[in-house]
RNA sequence: GCCCGAGUGGCGGAAUAGGUAGACGCGACGGUCUCAAAAACCGUUGAGGUAACUCGUGCCGGUUCGAUUCCGGCCUCGGGUACCA
């Protein structure tokens, strides 16, 4: 037995536990550096090889910058409320937390067999009541707060009401929904139920009614993604939209931060991108249409083009909208009661997936265009949201890509009154697509013909401000974000319920804990699962029965590892001073809009009540890609127990059959173990190619179904951790997605065989000889310190991964075992593969871990070359190489490939049009 | 539908700044060592062609002396789409 990594991985993982190699200070003369990995759901299939993609990625990075001399916090724990657990618990009756502190113990087993170097002690769980203490501290801030725009930051709801008191609301400018205007006397007149309705317009965190699907036979709320074809996913029950009570956190007070913020932050521009859609400014203008018939009603819509107000030639408004029912004539209830069903049924996503399915019905009714008092049609139809903006729009079919081809399925007017640059108008029943340019010159508008799209947008705001009949205005699609969940294992909220009105429980009885219930369903009337619990009271009134949702305890969980074990507060004034917020966070880019916007707000919060030091809680964001299973199949001909081999498989009728990857290796089954893992295979008879079973492969997601899940935990045993680890990196660029597949493995395995080797003699005996490095052994272990760090910065792992691979091989060619390059070998090597360097580290003579030596610094001296080999390129056809001096000028390199004996017979009568130069690269001639 | 990505040999992938396409690894083939095997080591390996050379980075087009890289238009796949985590 030469390199025994179970043995040095056992010894070296324990010694970094027993020493507390790992642990972070929160007092330090270091730079400090908080690297830190989305926490994992704790699910009950363990841990997948998918997992540690990630964590080996920061974990290279902690140990690097541990090398570079910073204080690194790096820390895990686990987002431990969540739905799995919940549903197994419905479907076995065991506890969700039993199961969720089952799977914790099993992932903690799993992570420290990998040997990351994770301050343990700071560990958090979502729901550990120690930690959503803090959620529900945190909750209590944003329903006692409201956003002062005049200060642009969240204020205390003392303030507010103080202002109240002396000034009613009117000098009040905060994000509010509330439009009406009171006095301090109408105030002070109130009922205690009118104020504290007024007041939830205002807080952070409040109570209204929205649009959620509900499923009545399951009695619970779902999301859209469990919503096929207006049947709920699981058993397929009807379901339906409706108006349900629930907390909110007004996000959208946030959203011109949100995104002023992305420009601090150093984020791909792809999910930056990503925020801005998601947050989705746009600027245009509140116009309130009148309803002909209905004096009292005032239709307001927004729109982003009110320069095209003469092109209005119909209306829509949601099939949810609240003058649905007001504005629907008796001759057309039978169409449009239809029609709302019909909308009630499909989830939101399915209405925006299927635009090209053109549906809506007419109301019966006119709105009137307010400039030019035009009757026009209010039709209702799907494509119009509820959720977003008014819920309403004014339709402008020569100018909206969506509102023409609604136009055109119900033969509505088209009115062209914005003519492209250059163009003349024509007749819109000739065109074949809207024109939705924001260029060109108003026409068919009356007093605004003739103007750029621009002043006409400015000329017609003014317009309608003046008139009172709208005003410019901001809209974002970003949607306040529903706090609620009808479910057990959540964060409950500490809210109790007296006369009917919400109030926060004292901050001084927090945690609220999770009761204790019978079941894990909803109650028989509907009601979420608390509601089952006995004595759910505060003080003697009853508690709120919603739970809070997954992304509640996730917004802020960083903040509490810099300081977990204060019971006093979140953390402490000290800690959060000293490491501010996360340098470096890395996780799966499917969290680009959700828990980054929401963990962003939140911080953003904190740190408008002046607990945060920085607004912005990530300052660098790397996604690392999915890891997705590679599912082998067999093919079994059918009617028979006879097994063909892929290639040949075409000549039979067959059937495909799942086969556990685990038998299977690099294509080929292992036809004995085949046998033997199912009672059923074992007479199993194969028809073979080239004397091997060969099996099929598709790409998939990893399921236990599939039976293509890789755990680590084989790999680590037979293999050993640190080859794992480079395996894992070597296996392509961190943030791209990519196939499992164990075939290239052996490999770097061999590396680590070889790296060891070549400190080895061949009884195993450690041998290093303390002669000076040649010249040519320095160039070798320069280059490879230069170019892993240049990759590391660059998180280009694999290559690094590669550059070791190549430096092992040429330092054994030279059969270099000096001390001088093992000992700044190892240093570069140990945070890809920290047990061989620290085998290797303590083998060669050193004290104590590897872990905090200094990184080599790259000599240039070393690798520096007298003469480059230029390749020389004629019109970009013939080519040639040719060696010169690095440092050479342009002239003198002209002038050394027109002699050089290659190029004459290029050259013979011909000139030179132009001679490219770029130093240490290509030569190019055109001739 | 909308938003964000990605497509390069048999496979995973490499290619500072637009400059020798295919580094490194796997697999395959050939060889050394061995009674044999394993391990290890050496060589070959994009396609076509005896060769000079030609063609090749999802498809079509453009810019350029030169495009995997930049621009325009598609196709396919992956992620997100607000209650999966």
């Amino acid at each position: 037995m030469e390199y025994n990594h179970i043995e040095i991985e056992k010894k070296w993982q324990s010694y970094w536990a027993e020493n507390k190699i790992f642990k972070a200070d929160n007092h330090s003369d270091k730079p400090k550096f908080y690297i830190l990995d989305m926490f994992p759901y704790p699910s009950g299939a363990g841990l997948h090889v998918g997992h540690p993609l990630g964590y080996i990625a920061s974990d290279i990075y902690a140990r690097y910058m541990r090398h570079k001399g910073y204080n690194v916090l790096h820390p895990m724990g686990y987002d431990a409320f969540g739905l799995p657990a919940e549903q197994y618990a419905i479907q076995t009756g065991t506890h969700p937390e039993v199961t969720t502190i089952k799977n914790i113990n099993r992932y903690r087993e799993q992570l420290d067999k990998i040997g990351f170097s994770f301050d343990w002690d700071r560990e958090v769980r979502t729901c550990d009541p120690k930690y959503y203490k803090w959620t529900q501290w945190t909750f209590l801030k944003l329903f006692n707060s409201w956003y002062n725009n005049t200060i642009d930051k969240a204020d205390k709801i003392e303030n507010l009401i103080a202002e109240f008191e002396i000034y009613g609301n009117k000098k009040v400018n905060a994000a509010t929904t509330c439009e009406r205007i009171f006095s301090s006397n109408e105030w002070k007149a109130m009922t205690e139920k009118e104020k504290s309705d007024i007041l939830m317009e205002y807080r952070l965190a409040y109570l209204a009614e929205t649009w959620v699907n509900w499923c009545p036979k399951l009695g619970t709320v779902l999301a859209n993604d469990e919503v096929k074809d207006g049947l709920s996913e699981r058993g397929g029950y009807p379901v339906e939209r409706r108006k349900m009570n629930q907390w909110i956190l007004r996000i959208t007070a946030y959203a011109q931060r949100l995104l002023d913020g992305l420009e601090t932050i150093d984020w791909s521009d792809s999910v930056k991108e990503m925020q801005r859609n998601w947050i989705g400014r746009s600027e245009g203008a509140s116009v309130i249409f009148k309803v002909d018939g209905h004096e009292d009603l005032e239709l307001e819509v927004f729109t982003t083009r009110p320069d095209t107000l003469w092109g209005a030639t119909f209306m829509v408004i949601a099939p949810e909208h609240d003058y649905v029912s007001l504005i629907t004539t008796p001759e057309q209830k039978t169409a449009v009661d239809e029609y709302v069903t019909y909308a009630k049924n499909r989830s939101e996503r399915e209405r925006m997936s299927e635009v090209r399915h053109i549906s809506g019905v007419f109301t019966g009714s006119y709105g009137i265009n307010p400039l030019t008092g035009a009757k026009i049609p209010i039709w209702i139809a799907d494509y119009v949201l509820a959720g977003y903006g008014t819920g309403a729009i004014m339709a402008v079919p020569a100018h909206d890509s969506r509102d023409f081809a609604f136009a055109r399925h119900f033969n509505l007017p088209i009115i062209q009154v914005v003519c492209g640059n250059g163009d003349q108008p024509s007749d819109p029943s000739t065109w074949e697509e809207s024109y939705d340019a924001k260029e060109g010159t108003m026409v068919n508008s009356g007093p605004i013909n003739g103007m750029t799209v621009k002043q006409a947008i400015r000329n017609v705001i003014d317009k309608i401000e003046q008139m009172g009949i709208g005003h410019g205005k901001v809209n974002y699609r970003l949607r306040d974000a529903i706090f609620s969940r009808q479910r057990y294992w959540g964060e409950p909220f500490p809210i109790y319920y007296k006369d009917g009105i919400p109030y926060p429980v004292s901050e001084k009885d927090l945690p609220i804990e999770l009761p204790e219930v019978d079941a894990f369903l909803p109650t028989e009337n509907g009601e979420p699962p608390l509601a089952r619990a006995k004595d759910w009271t505060y003080k003697g009134y009853p508690l709120e029965t919603n739970t809070m949702p997954g992304f509640a305890g996730s917004s802020g969980y960083y903040l509490r590892y810099m300081d977990p074990h204060n019971d006093n507060q979140y953390f402490s004034r000290q800690a959060v001073d000293y490491w501010r917020n996360v340098d470096l966070y890395l996780g799966g880019d499917e969290h680009a809009a959700g828990h980054l916007i929401y963990a962003r707000v939140w911080n953003k919060f904190l740190c408008d009540l002046g607990l945060t030091s920085v607004e912005e809680p990530f300052q660098k964001l790397i996604n690392q890609g999915k890891i997705q299973g590679r599912s082998s199949f067999v093919y079994r001909i059918n009617g028979t127990n006879k097994y063909v081999s892929y290639n040949l498989k075409d000549q039979y009728e067959t059937t495909k059959l799942y086969v556990d990857i685990n038998i299977v290796k690099n294509d080929e089954l292992d036809i004995e173990a085949f046998r033997t893992h199912n009672p059923d295979n074992k007479d199993a008879e194969f028809i073979l190619e080239d004397g091997k079973y060969i099996c099929g492969w598709e790409i998939e997601k990893m399921s236990k179904s599939k039976y293509n899940v890789q755990n680590p935990d084989d790999l680590v045993e037979k293999y050993g951790a640190d080859t794992l680890r480079l395996y894992e990196m070597f296996l392509g660029p961190l943030e791209a997605s990519k196939p499992w597949d164990t075939s290239g493995i052996e490999g770097v395995s061999r590396f680590l065989k070889k790296l060891w080797r070549l400190y080895h003699d061949s009884n195993n005996k450690f041998c290093l000889s303390n002669d000076k490095p040649t010249p040519e052994e320095l160039k070798v272990l320069h280059k490879a310190i230069d170019k892993v760090e240049n990759d590391i910065k660059k998180f280009s792992f694999n290559t690094a991964v590669s550059t070791f691979m190549i430096t092992v091989n040429d330092l054994a060619a030279l059969n270099c075992n000096k001390r001088e390059v093992l000992d700044q070998l190892t240093v570069l090597i140990s945070p890809y593969a920290p047990h061989i360097a620290e085998e290797l580290w303590s083998l060669s003579g050193h004290k104590g871990s590897v872990e905090y030596a200094p990184y080599p610094i790259f000599k240039e001296e070393y690798t520096r070359e007298d003469t480059f080999e230029y390749p020389v390129s004629f019109n970009g056809k013939v080519r040639f190489k040719i060696n010169l001096p690095v440092n050479i000028t342009a002239a003198d390199a002209q002038k050394a490939v027109e002699e050089a004996p290659e190029a004459q017979r290029w050259l013979e009568g011909k000139t030179i049009r132009k001679f490219i130069f770029v130093p240490k690269r290509i030569l190019n001639v055109v001739i």
